[in-house]
DNA sequence: CTGAAATAACCAACTCGTTAGTTACATAGG
DNA sequence: CCTATGTAACTAACGAGTTGGTTATTTCAG
């Protein structure tokens, strides 16, 4: 077997990406990375450092790529949810990541993430200072309700989730329709 | 010290909540549920066996809890996620159990959630038969969008969390004025 | 009442499988 | 033969769950 270290931190980083995505950090096993990964423990941690270090690198490399990936326009916030939607529909396991974090990293403070909101919220003063966006609500508000919204159908129990959802495009529709409600002041 | 099993049940329960709230199901340690609680370890296993079936307790006293004190009236559902509001507000603990429960326990099929959702489900179908609420969403639909609105305040990520947020009845209002809107179709 | 037996509440200390992290060694390939 | 890559086997600690008791409270016969 010829030896390629890249590919095998590559093989690494999918398999504790599906594994942190299935069982949070706290519940995810090292062994179990390697054996998915067919690499052996001790790479990983020559490679990536402890479990926590771990999934910092998954998070940076996965999630962090797809901040950007949806673009953001304060003048078309329901199209800017329509996005959102897709990307969630797309990619779930990012979002799963995504709730982990959340929850296992209270105190977070991933400078990435932090410029990524503070660019929305000014882009947003932005556009309700140009009369382009209502000022019916802040930019923050603005936010936290679009994204909501945006994920109102990830969001569901597995208990609702078994009643079954509607079509996609459907969901799609009115993620963006609430959103454009929202906007659209008297 | 008297003796009270009672109020030592109550005393796991309060602990292990706090606990499970803040590490989740696999991030949890008993030894530290039973150090909070003042109680033995040994209890924990006698009064609800195993550390999910612990779990299962605390979650189903808090969603049973939700259910009792949030009342549902589908003729108006703007009050109705003003109510869940307030709720998550006063018990933080109830949207992280609720999102631990959604992560770790995907197959989750707790009748008294299934229960809950069939109720609200038929509640709302009948006002729409009866015309008090609008046709322009399906049940389903509906729930879902007011479910996320009612919680939009509590799903910041750790970064988003840093930004001052706005008092809590204007949160309050945000809350009810976009569910509102949601509703009052043309 | 009384006091001994029965029962309920409680606990310190244990077991034992699991798991993060390490080490000492092996092999490929330039 | 030298370095980068890889590995099997290890350790030390942790953590869920158990055991074999002790202490408090209740019961009930005398």
């Amino acid at each position: 077997m010829a030896r390629d270290s890249e590919a095998t931190r590559v093989r690494i980083l999918d398999a504790a990406e599906a594994e942190f995505a299935a069982y949070g950090i706290a519940g995810s096993r090292v062994d179990r990375i390697a054996e998915t990964a067919l690499a052996n423990k001790a790479l990983i941690y020559k490679y990536f450092g402890t479990k926590d270090e771990l999934f910092d690198a998954v998070f940076a490399h996965r999630v962090l790529a797809f901040v950007d990936e949806v673009e953001f326009d304060a003048t078309d916030l329901p199209a800017y949810a329509g996005r959102s939607f897709d990307l969630y529909e797309r990619f779930p396991t990012t979002l799963r990541l995504t709730t982990w974090y959340q929850l296992e990293r209270p105190d977070g403070k991933l400078p990435a993430i932090v410029a990524s909101n503070d660019a929305k919220l000014a882009k947003i003063e932005e556009a309700q200072r140009a009369g382009k966006l209502t000022t019916a609500y802040s930019p923050l508000e603005l936010l936290t309700e679009v994204r909501a919204l945006a994920m109102s159908w990830h969001l569901h129990t597995p208990e609702l989730a078994l009643v079954r959802r509607p079509s996609r495009s459907r969901c799609r529709e009115i993620v963006v329709e609430s959103v454009r409600r929202l906007v659209d002041q008297d």
